[in-house]
DNA sequence: ATATGTGCAAACTGTTTGCAGCCGC
DNA sequence: GCGGCTGCAAACAGTTTGCACATAT
């Protein structure tokens, strides 16, 4: 994604009027556009509070809360019970490396919704696949 | 399952000799057995507690990790960030039910593991699913 | 003017850790 | 007797809550 990309990721996602659009909400959004590496909250507000030195955590909690609410972000559960954040909403898998606990995206295709839930209301889908990750794997 | 099928699955499972046969282990595998409503630890240990009253939280704890270790139980997470048990460790998904927080399973047939996870050494894959389940769907 | 957002400190909760005593091999 | 298991109490960490102040419409 590129600077431009991003922008108007950023524009057209909050557009929806839902939710009004603070300087905090903005970075945190586009602290995980840029970075998608599927970061903590611990992580996110470390990296923000340097340009904003008066940022609190708390505020990273509401926001992440808001935007997941908002449909803007999803909040990942690793297997070590650890919460990460993924600015990209479109549907696809979690993998997590449990050796240098990366996290990687990966395509749902061929991993259908399963007929056993069709008396189910669906609201999300979820598929979590642990192990180890190709360069992991070679280490070991 | 009846009685006598759960002796035996404890025999049988318990017998590979890895993990030693205290009476607090059985207890809880039993528990999860006859129980297949994916409880959470604290509800274990009321449970528990009732027959054997010096029994402790922390040993639910140590005894749940050395079940998972040992493959007899599984852990499952809902999307409330709640940590729930399960006895059964054949492959299936898990659906919970936002409004009267049941855990349900599921089949995972024609969810297959997807080829984009080529590149991965595997070890365990987990599929979960969110919303309203058929009486609940009704209720609302 | 009113509702909403932010940030600090304190509270909370589920889990883990340290340690002493116990039990089985 | 030794290594592993149990159970208590204390510690811990991530998250939530209460509240005062700031900000936007």
């Amino acid at each position: 994604m590129t600077e431009s990309d991003i922008v108007q990721t950023i524009i057209r996602r909050f557009s929806s009027g839902d939710i009004r659009l603070t300087p905090q909400r903005i970075s945190v959004y586009r602290y995980l556009l840029e970075n998608r590496t599927h970061p903590t909250v611990d992580r996110v507000f470390n990296a923000l509070k340097i340009e904003n030195p008066s940022l609190s955590k708390t505020t990273i909690y509401n926001t992440v809360d808001t935007l997941t609410k908002a449909g803007l972000v999803r909040v990942v559960r690793t297997n070590e019970d650890e919460v990460r954040l993924d600015g990209y909403t479109d549907n696809h898998g979690h993998f997590y490396c449990t050796n240098c606990e990366e996290v990687y995206d990966f395509s749902l295709e061929g991993c259908a919704v399963p007929d056993s839930l069709h008396g189910f209301q669906m609201e999300e889908f979820d598929v979590r696949a642990t192990g180890l990750c190709g360069s992991c794997k070679q280490k070991n």
